[in-house]
DNA sequence: CTGTTAGCGCATTCAC
DNA sequence: GTGAATGCGCTAACAG
């Protein structure tokens, strides 16, 4: 068990003070080519890796981060990125940074665009983006790049975008594995009912898309004989979801399973208690509150959990460490997809990366 | 945001020096009856939570922790306890914490009874138990409160002991859920193979047995028509096993699907890969190697993980916590169940609480 | 350009 | 019994 390599010791190989590794380290300038290339090689002989909790410590500079997403609804998805955030924030407590959180609507695209206006127009340090609407996001990533401010992504990755890193569950994979958990738990010759969210004018179905594709593809792959039929469902009026719902089952009498490719499940898992319905399988995505009830009270067999709050961590936790001292950044980051039944639901801490 | 509560603050609102606060703090006595009262009063009001990163830093003693478990393995479960454990020293890099490893042959109880006598003779500061031999762990746990050593277990509990706390999987949920997962993927008729170890003299089949339980109390409340058929293994004997198995599923041939609930399953799953059987389904336990590997090849349908590294990690932070400021500590704690395929294996990350 | 040094929050030691 | 002073690894300001 070797002792750790402190700046002191390099200078003490280079044959320079603190200060001149210091300077070096940080990039300040300020450094004759003979010593950065003295300190350089030490560098590379040795594995100094420093000590950010103490860095802080003497950190004089502050940070200011702008954090976008769509509105924070309790027990639900972007609450749990943010709960990530704050964490990541509480455990680099000696950091001072400074959070800006601008919200947008996520069902409208305008309050989107005046939004990400804003956020292009501040003078954070970085910034998160948790990205819907395709279009206004490309924009946004395009101006942030302009005045060169690093940005990440959490939630879902954007095409034609260069961000510092993104953190996101495989959209694809998950709707794959919905095709798989579904299929092997209804009996054979019936059919699948998918939950499918009727919007306007929002992209955000972006994830959905993907996460359909994967659920189509395991169908044709596997040459699985359940045939798909669709639930229309109108977010902005769940009062007539009800009605909706009991229309669906009654024109359709031989549903062995149902499937929700976006996070309100929950919603068929209240309709199956209302209604006592106990022989249709279920499963859903995002440990929504409604979800997690729906699951632990037997109606939901399989829940996927996509592990929000550790995006919402590493982003803020990666962001930190590379502003601090550049440290490298991985671009893409998938996070784990997390199977949950009624049994194991109980023991799922979705903060086990912390405590 | 408000500024975090420091040491100082709490001098000066109690009317004393930071050096009279820490006294009391760490419960160094040479404090007056008056001085006390001003600061526990301050304390009761304000929520002070020290800098472990930054304690470590000024502190200067050293802490002897003694970890005692089976014999680590290549790939095998009890080496990723000691991958966690390390993750936790890592991350207190600061905490002059000096380890002691004893291990024994798990299959060997005079090996254990050795060891843990020699265990119980340190002066360590706490130990961290992996404990399968019940009646030498019971020992060492007594001999251990004697002597007012504070000690951990990982993997399992144990009952007739006093632990600071214990950091284990729910193995009795574990075998139900085995028994959910097995049942909902073979047709109703068939028949469920069951692998089972024959050691000699060893208790570490405590887990087995309890999850056995889980397992079975499944089948009965749910009315299961599935039978279970037993398939022996010798453990010590591992070469003898292909024929074993040839021989099961020559006298069985309605068998429709296999558990496993010990981490050995990834033989069965070699022996389905080298004969090519592909129609008997397969449930295991643990992310040893093997099991990864026949996870990922198809011959395993469902993985499940008991996150050993995380027991590991959090055993050894929740005993720098306490030896540092007393921390209190929850003394039951049960890690996830992690449900694994084949899909999701590829993003599992066995440290996720990590980076 | 470079070396020196004050201070960050904390535990500890040393005078008083 | 107590407060003041020291040092941990690091950053940043300052004096050369």
């Amino acid at each position: 068990m070797k002792r750790k390599i402190r700046i002191k010791d390099i200078a003490q190989m280079a044959g320079v003070s603190v200060g001149t590794v210091d300077r070096i380290l940080h990039n300040r300038g300020n450094v004759s080519e003979s010593a950065r290339i003295a300190v350089e090689t030490v560098l590379k002989k040795v594995d100094y890796k420093p000590n950010i909790h103490i860095s802080g410590l003497s950190l004089k500079r502050k940070y200011k981060v702008v954090i976008t997403t769509p509105n924070i609804m309790k027990g639900e998805y972007w609450e749990s990125i943010h709960a990530g955030i704050s964490y990541a924030l509480e455990e680099f407590e000696n950091i001072r940074v400074q959070c800006l959180v601008y919200t947008y609507n996520q069902y409208d695209i305008y309050s989107c665009r005046e939004i990400f206006d804003r956020v292009a127009e501040t003078d954070a340090d970085a910034v998160i983006i948790g990205a819907t609407f395709k279009e206004e996001s490309v924009r946004l990533s395009k101006q942030l790049e302009e005045k060169e401010i690093p940005y990440i992504f959490v939630d879902s990755p954007l095409e034609n975008s260069s961000p510092l890193a993104f953190f996101t569950s495989d959209h694809y994979v998950c709707g794959y594995l919905v095709a798989k958990l579904i299929t092997s738990i209804i009996p054979s010759g019936s059919d699948i009912g998918m939950l499918q969210a009727v919007r306007i004018g929002d992209q955000s179905a972006n994830t959905s898309i993907l996460r359909k594709q994967g659920f189509n593809d395991y169908l044709q792959e596997k040459n699985i004989g359940n045939n798909v039929q669709r639930i229309s469902f109108t977010a902005m009026e769940p009062e007539k979801f009800d009605h909706q719902l009991t229309d669906f089952f009654q024109r359709q009498q031989n549903i062995g399973g149902v499937v929700v490719l976006n996070s309100r499940g929950g919603i068929v898992a209240d309709y199956f208690a209302k209604n006592g319905i106990h022989d249709i399988k279920l499963v859903c995505l995002d440990l929504t509150a409604p979800n997690v009830r729906g699951l632990k009270e037997g109606y939901i067999d399989f829940l996927i959990g996509q592990e929000p709050e550790h995006q919402g961590f590493l982003a803020m936790k990666t962001l930190i460490e590379y502003l601090i001292y550049r440290k490298p950044v991985k671009v893409e980051n998938f996070t784990q997809l997390d199977i949950l039944t009624k049994e194991t639901i109980g023991y799922y801490n979705q903060f086990n990366f912390m405590s």
